[in-house]
DNA sequence: TCGATTTTTCGTACATGTATCGAAAGGTAC
DNA sequence: GTACCTTTCGATACATGTACGAAAAATCGA
């Protein structure tokens, strides 16, 4: 056991993390290696060890470091996962991990896609357009628990560094669309809006809460969000609102918003 | 003239700059000061200088720290915009510049409100519908062009930093939705919709495009942007769109979703 | 067995944002 | 002039991401 067993989820994944992008090119920095363990000693003897494989054999592996990572986040928080901290709570020197990982980003991408992994996909509805509302609700519940999923979200070609793990999602949406009579472009522009809608909603809420609850060292006061400083004859309708607006700000209105967008977008579909 | 004048733009923001967060608490680094110019020697003698001010006068003003990143941008890129290279850029020490600005977050901030002071209101149509959709569309095309306003948009209180400036936005786009027979909560909630869809499109076309514009020496290919590891099998629509992804994720449609948004929006809050 | 090769590890160094301390400078108010 | 007040800004410190390159540890070819 344990030896290919492992490797498994994580060949899955294209090419994330190509080496550094920097040096020559030796490609592929993690063709199966037998995993790991390292729980056992200094190292714990190349017992059935990679076998066909040259150069000095790693002492951790991406396995270890992501599993690190949801250590240190699950026991310190979010802003204390740093690189070196991440290191020495593997055990391991800061640059070794960038063997494993790109960079920063890499590695929160590699977080987000291994929540996607574990994620189990519910049950999409068979009409259409609850379908891209339901592959929408779950991407959103999916990210917005992770604060700094924000920083990782709009990264470049976030989306193409997302494993099969979560493109059952593009599709469902793309396939609602289709379903529902949308062309091929226009379902493309279906999922981009979604997208769009969901990650603005994702990231500004995740500031907005984020902030006033972990970083509560900063900033004494929640913000004064709006309202504070509004002079009703330049803007009536919102000095109308006043002091509710926090209130009604705060309010969990995703879902609603979204549904509000699909439908638009299929009305616009159907009749251009 | 230039006593006054100028310090108008100024002033009418409320506080922000609350000088800094951690000293002693001499709120208001900022009343009116007599216009630094700094331009013609080490201090151009306190002609007609600050009526009513004790202390030492500064030599720098906020407005020469704006125009001096401004250079910077413009010169040498977003990613050059340092503190310390600011400093330099407008000749006074590092941390002057923290008797300014909070932290970097809030020179960003001012630099976007900025924006939003020079920006010419466009003449907003009068079908309400048509207003939010033209106000958003202001929004979102005064901040796309500055791919940095991602790290901005969605910090805390956003909104609440937001200057009178930018406010006429969100008072457009709620009067908008009440005028089209919309309740104060269903208006907040249209507006949060569009800022979030919005916010959301330029943070991840920022993002996309940036890279390849702006950070070429990192990464030398462009985003392979899906597409290139899709399995048929698995994800048949996505497996037909095939390699038009690239193309059609390219596609500006901002606009277009943010109608078929609004047109969701309002239909809701009509049957609501 | 010895050197070449390959891969991993990791110490060192640098730029950055941020922060504190403290001292000087340059004004106004009395 | 003296007292105060505000701004400037250098020295210093710390944590961070990460570029660079050398050392280590394995396999392979001779």
């Amino acid at each position: 056991m344990g030896l290919v067993s492992r490797s498994s989820s994580e060949s899955s994944r294209a090419d994330p993390q190509r080496a550094d992008p920097q040096r020559a090119d030796p490609q592929r920095a993690d063709p199966q290696r037998a995993d790991p363990q390292r729980a056992d000693g200094p190292h714990s003897g190349p017992s059935g060890s990679g076998r066909g494989r040259t150069g000095r054999p790693p002492r951790t592996s991406r396995a270890e470091i992501l599993a690190g990572a949801h250590r240190i986040l699950e026991r310190d928080g979010w802003e204390k996962l740093t690189l070196r901290r991440l290191a020495t709570e593997v055990g391991v020197g800061t640059m070794t991990l960038y063997h494993h990982v790109r960079d920063r980003e890499d590695l929160l991408v590699q977080l987000i896609n291994e929540r996607f992994d574990r994620l189990t996909r519910p049950e999409l509805p068979a009409d259409p357009r609850e379908r891209i509302v339901a592959a929408g609700v779950a991407a959103h519940d999916t990210l917005a628990a992770w604060p700094w999923a924000a920083e990782v979200l709009t990264t470049d070609g976030f989306l193409a560094r997302v494993g099969d793990s979560a493109l059952w999602l593009v599709e469902a949406i793309v396939a609602g669309a289709v379903d529902h009579g949308c062309t091929p472009e226009q379902a493309v522009h279906v999922f981009r809006c979604v997208w769009y809608y969901t990650v603005g909603e994702i990231l500004v809420r995740a500031r907005s809460d984020g902030r006033v609850s972990r970083r509560d060292d900063l900033f004494s006061g929640p913000a004064p969000a709006l309202s504070s400083h509004v002079d009703p004859d330049r803007h009536p309708r919102l000095g109308a609102i006043g002091d509710r607006w926090p209130e009604l700000a705060a309010r969990d209105t995703y879902a609603a918003g979204l549904r509000a967008l699909v439908d638009g977008l299929l009305a616009q579909a159907g009749s251009g």
